[in-house]
DNA sequence: GCGCTTTTGTTAGAGGCTAACAAGTTGTTA
DNA sequence: TAACAACTTGTTAGCCTCTAACAAAAGCGC
């Protein structure tokens, strides 16, 4: 509720744009569903869909969860193992999240996997945030490249929780399947 | 050599088109050269290179790797930890590598990381391996969500290592690399 | 040589995305 | 409140990737 009037329009623009976004897709498929016709059903020009999403994928995949995550792991305690630092904050931050935040994951896997240019889009997200995560356990107590073959191990584990999870249904607390595999991760290495 | 002449000349087609590509590539780079660019330096039309590649990506990214990968972790011991017949069976494949087989990597890993679009397809290459490397492994004895963690973790740091390999100039073994990140991922789980 | 298949070129077009300009709206200052 | 600046939007034109459909050319088996 911040901002003055023209910041508000904008994020509820963006806002309307979304919503008609991930409804067209999921009724009628990501491929099936042009820009313009998101366009259309948000009542602004296909211009101005481009100026909020810089591509078709972002209506999908956009999220600001990478800055929320970097600063729970950075504050975890320093003397830790890695895995853990990553892991349990990763399972903590699902367990915790609203339903609307599942459902909308939920959507954006089952989209995700049903079409490859947003799967793969969505496995460059999470390069990014690999990324991230390294920046944010740079302390000069480690090597990068020990930390990004941490992090990196970690959410290829945790991506494929999530993706089993979605696989069966979106059933149960996917921070349990998420723990599971880290479980996994730790005991068969 | 073998095959009718028309297959000879369609293989020989095909490789003329992705060797003007990867020179064209890695000259202009890859968002500032079209694939009537590409066409026209092998002597060809646009609609030819797309029946040959199904993408622009592709152009870079097609590879056959995956069968052979898939055929050699089957070989392995099946009583084997499970990250060793992916890891080890990964390293000794880079340690044979041919020279012109490491310079075509190296080259590929140069363009993916300087446009988000090829990384993009790379990293759901890197996908649809991990999903070859748990049939390979499939045989009743593992759980297959334990297959798909541990494949998808090992690909991670395989990845992390080549990324670094080409980062510092591509010199040096890249094996050597990968083995390096493997042990990261033993000791530090 | 003669059908048959395969490969190629041409054309037309859809759809994602960008640049440039004009028009309308909001914020700010006198 | 009037005027000027900043921002957002729509429109238009166009590039580029990729697909479909049809016709022409070249290799294959008889």
């Amino acid at each position: 509720m911040e901002g003055n009037l023209r910041e508000r329009r904008k994020a509820l623009v963006r806002q309307e744009i979304r919503e008609h976004a991930m409804r067209l897709f999921l009724e009628h498929g990501y491929d099936n569903t042009t820009v313009a016709d998101v366009a259309e059903a948000a009542g602004v020009s296909s211009m101005t869909v481009f100026r909020h999403f810089p591509t078709k994928e972002d209506l999908v995949l956009t999220d600001e969860f990478d800055p929320v995550l970097a600063a729970r792991i950075k504050a975890t305690p320093a003397d830790r193992p890695l895995i853990r630092r990553i892991g349990d904050t990763l399972v903590e931050s699902l367990a915790q999240a609203s339903l609307a935040d599942l459902e909308m994951m939920l959507a954006r896997l089952r989209l995700g996997l049903a079409t490859p240019a947003l799967r793969a889009r969505w496995l460059d997200n999470e390069y990014l945030t690999q990324t991230v995560i390294v920046e944010a356990l740079s302390d000069g107590r480690h090597d990068e490249f020990r930390l990004r073959v941490v992090a990196g191990s970690c959410l290829a584990a945790v991506t494929t929780a999530l993706i089993r999870w979605a696989e069966s249904g979106g059933q149960g607390a996917p921070h349990e399947l998420v723990a599971q595999a880290l479980d996994i991760l730790q005991e068969e290495s």
